[in-house]
DNA sequence: AGGGATCCTGACGGGACCTTGACGTCGCTG
DNA sequence: CAGCGACGTCAAGGTCCCGTCAGGATCCCT
């Protein structure tokens, strides 16, 4: 149904949470840090994140600032402070939603399905049609004239993030934040190196991009 | 800022809601009880809804039930009833939000807030149009007569300082700050060569400006 | 354990972009 | 009318960025 990372330090809580959340469809991915949460958000690409605020490792807040700059899923957070004070913050540095321990298993998931709800309701074309391929965001799905296009992981991030922004330019930031985490600002061979391999394989002419334009000093645009 | 419906039948607390959201800069529509609700819904199209279940003619859920199917902003619901049934039922009926009579106002605020960030983010290109050409900050792109026009990261940044304050006189220190930053304060030089790009990539003369005109001494204004 | 696919990394050539300076023109002022 | 300042234009140099390629590391499946 939907990727949810649980982000937890109590075990008995994560596991009680994976059984849950597993047995009402979501595939979940758990952290049990605020460092391993930045990088699974990063890697695994979650839908939504539940995240509790005590974490042993750093404050929960900072975790959602890490987050924001570049995860627009919603974020759950748990919290056994129940001050007014606390949520307003939490709140205000970008969580959709606060629930207070303990809390009811049925009102999470009720919770959970309230914040999924939107996401889907905002969601346009899942497939995107050029003269040379279709793309396909649901089926995660590239087919051309001679049949569907091979794609490894890292080049369907990529390509995803590109067609998911049809027509606008998106930044070479936004970009690696996105497929590789936001460590990786800096790395900008890695798109160099993945664009020529998209191009290669949707390119009618590789060397003279249609579809998978660069804009200099800025970033890349896709344009049927 | 934006537009909020209070539904409740309690007239101190719709009072009290009144001023705390008209302080906090939203404007205030409201509505003692379900009929009205939904008349007002329909004809002053706020943003995001407040609404109590607790009402005199009709169940909250109804009403919930009836603004569903075309209203598409969040909806925020109070209740004195803190069972877990009473909540999933209302946020599987809809509700993007619960909170439980009595509730702390600054708390409410930030879900309000929450709530409406969300929306802020889907908000639509703001999107400058004139003769010649059409100027689109979101999608960081220009489309002249002749199809998409190739603008260096300079060129863009000045174009999107000047069209973000169209009609309005632009100062040379403004410009030099927010493109090369604030130590080029002096470099006039450089405001001279890239609007004079900029005129030969847009004005239809570029010559005799149209749209990019300078004021001497002072800066530049781009007029539609 | 072996093979293949995928990913990361570094280097290099070519081209785009930014900077800089010089020069001509226009308008205002003494 | 002469002088001055501000603006527009142009070209050249140097820097940065992009596309390309290949080698090596890692992971996964057989």
């Amino acid at each position: 149904m939907s990727r949810v990372l649980v982000v937890d330090d109590d075990r008995h809580l994560l596991r009680a949470l994976r059984i849950t959340l597993a047995a009402a469809g979501h595939e979940v991915v758990t952290a049990p840090d605020g460092t391993t949460a930045l990088r699974e958000a990063a890697s695994a690409h979650p839908d939504v994140i539940v995240l509790d605020l005590g974490l042993p490792d750093m404050d929960g807040t900072e975790v959602l600032a890490g987050l924001r700059p570049w995860f627009a899923g919603p974020v759950l957070v748990l919290s056994a402070r129940a001050g007014s004070n606390d949520k307003i913050q939490a709140l205000d540095a970008g969580a959709d939603d606060y629930v207070t321990k303990p809390f009811d298993m049925a009102e999470l998931l009720a919770r959970l399905r309230a914040a999924l709800r939107r996401r889907v309701s905002e969601g346009s074309d899942p497939v995107v049609v050029t003269e040379h391929f279709t793309v396909d965001l649901a089926a995660r799905q590239v087919l051309a004239d001679g049949g569907p296009v091979r794609l490894t992981p890292t080049e369907w991030a990529l390509l995803a993030e590109l067609v998911h922004n049809t027509g606008r330019l998106v930044s070479q930031r936004q970009l690696l934040q996105s497929v590789w985490g936001p460590a990786y600002e800096r790395e900008t061979n890695y798109l160099r190196v993945y664009l020529a391999q998209l191009r290669r394989k949707l390119e009618p002419d590789p060397s003279h991009p249609r579809y998978l334009h660069t804009e200099p000093g800025a970033g890349y645009r896709f344009t049927p």
